[in-house]
DNA sequence: TCTGGGGTCCTAGGACCC
DNA sequence: TCTGGGGTCCTAGGACCC
């Protein structure tokens, strides 16, 4: 039996448990430079906000219906998450964390008392960190997504689906003819696997809701969609299919990318940027003991502006030998950024991306045929980048850097807009939350 | 004026081999 | 006129997830 626990509208619920005053009124959190809306309250939701609504198109909302709009807060989001994982995980022998506010549990068995285990979960996750999680449990891991989701509908529309169901769902305990009936009330949209392209091919196939799909044949729909689709159908079924996985591999890429302020047109801009992103990357594959073996650069206009020439080139250099330097990758990607720039076009988004990872203590690649054996001992570069990432820990992020990385962010004219972001307050000593006597 | 960022997996099709 | 067949590997693109 598995269970699947998510945080209810995670990053609304992070800023509330700070901000209470936010607590039943239409909030949203937007994206980097405060572009679209990335959450929604229930309140938002009831507005017809919708997932990644360009902020300029709701705006107006602010003053007919006092909608609150903050800036994403993602070392807080980061922050609370883990603390709430590591809650959650006292519940189960495993847990597999899937995103940044939901996790499968698997239990190893079939648990019993699951709704009464369910609801102690929220209340201590509640009373712990704040948050408020809502909790599905399924024999298949895509039964206890669907349960996940029933929970949630349950408590929002308790008119619709039956309030009993509601924060915690357990399929396990439920007649067959009662989970054909919430099957028959659900969307085949809400499945899991099931997306914007499919469920539209699916309902005109004449399966509209999630019992029409566990009621078609794996295999036909199997070779009509893909692979994914026939396991999907099977996992309804209660055939298993996906197991829980605690152990997850490390990243096969590892991306950064942003859209600016303001449209960018220089090259020097472009450099100062890129070899911001590659250092960041550089970081985050060191710290999964990761070297790169190609690094991909793009750069794009925004298709969104019509008028404006299109162009959206990338470069994938292949390096000549796996590396986690961040000296290397950043002049690895200026030289792929300068290979595909073109002067005259207004780029708005930027990205550098590390491929063909493999780990660093993998027998060491292939050398050039040129190339001078690297000195085994000691290894320079390496401890090099380890006090570099030490003295970052120490004293915040770019305290030391490569000299091409951008380090007036606030002041660029492509640095993000953020102007609505909260502080951070479980992570910065300077920004933490402070109460009046 | 203003439209997210970071991932995974699958598939189709081309290059290449014998 | 007529131009193999089967296999592997790689890549680009698409769909999905949150």
């Amino acid at each position: 039996m598995f269970a699947l626990v998510d945080v209810n509208n995670m990053y609304v619920s992070c800023e509330r448990v700070f901000q209470p005053a936010l607590n039943g009124r239409p909030v949203v959190v937007l994206s980097n430079n405060d572009g679209a809306c990335i959450a929604r309250s229930n309140e938002a939701k009831d507005l017809g906000v919708k997932m990644a609504q360009p902020w300029f198109e709701v705006r107006h909302l602010e003053r007919s219906a006092g909608l609150i709009a903050l800036s994403a807060n993602f070392e807080l989001y980061g922050d609370m998450s883990s603390r709430m994982m590591s809650l959650v995980a006292g519940f189960a022998p495993r847990q597999e964390i899937y995103s940044i506010d939901e996790c499968f549990l698997d239990f190893g068995g079939v648990p019993a008392h699951r709704v009464e285990v369910g609801h102690e979960l929220r209340r201590q996750v509640l009373k712990w960190t704040g948050l408020p999680t809502s909790v599905g449990f399924g024999p298949t891991k895509t039964l206890a997504k669907l349960a996940n989701h029933v929970a949630k509908m349950a408590d929002r529309k308790p008119g619709t689906y039956p309030p009993q169901q509601a924060q915690v769902c357990d399929f396990g305990s439920l007649l067959p003819a009662e989970l054909d009936e919430l099957m028959r009330l659900t969307d085949v949209a809400a499945v899991w696997g099931v997306g914007r392209k499919t469920a539209p091919r699916l309902q005109a196939a004449g399966i509209g809701t999630v019992l029409d799909l566990k009621r078609a044949d794996a295999a036909t729909l199997g070779r009509q969609f893909s692979v994914l689709m026939h396991k999907t159908v099977l996992e309804l079924q209660g055939t298993r299919c996906l197991e829980v996985d605690d152990a997850p591999a490390a990243s096969q890429q590892i991306m950064c990318s942003r859209s600016f302020g303001q449209p960018v047109t220089e090259l020097p801009d472009l450099i100062e940027v890129v070899s911001g992103f590659a250092s960041r990357v550089a970081l985050r594959l060191r710290e999964q003991q990761g070297v790169a073996r190609a690094i991909h650069v793009f750069i794009a206009t925004s298709p969104h502006r019509k008028d404006d020439r299109q162009l959206s080139p990338t470069a994938t250099l292949p390096l000549p030998r796996p590396t986690a330097d961040t000296r290397l990758l950043v002049s690895a990607a200026v030289r792929a950024l300068r290979s595909i720039y073109r002067p005259g076009y207004r780029y708005a988004k930027a990205g550098v991306m590390l491929v063909d990872l493999q780990s660093d203590t993998q027998d060491p690649a292939q050398l050039d045929l040129f190339d001078e054996p690297e000195p085994v001992q000691p290894d320079g570069r390496r401890d090099l980048m380890q006090t570099i990432d030490a003295l970052n820990e120490r004293f915040g992020r770019d305290s030391v850097g490569v000299a091409s990385a951008s380090h007036r962010a606030p002041r660029s004219a492509h640095a993000s807009r953020q102007a609505r972001r909260s502080p951070r307050y479980t992570t910065r000593f300077d920004e933490i939350l402070s109460a009046k006597a």
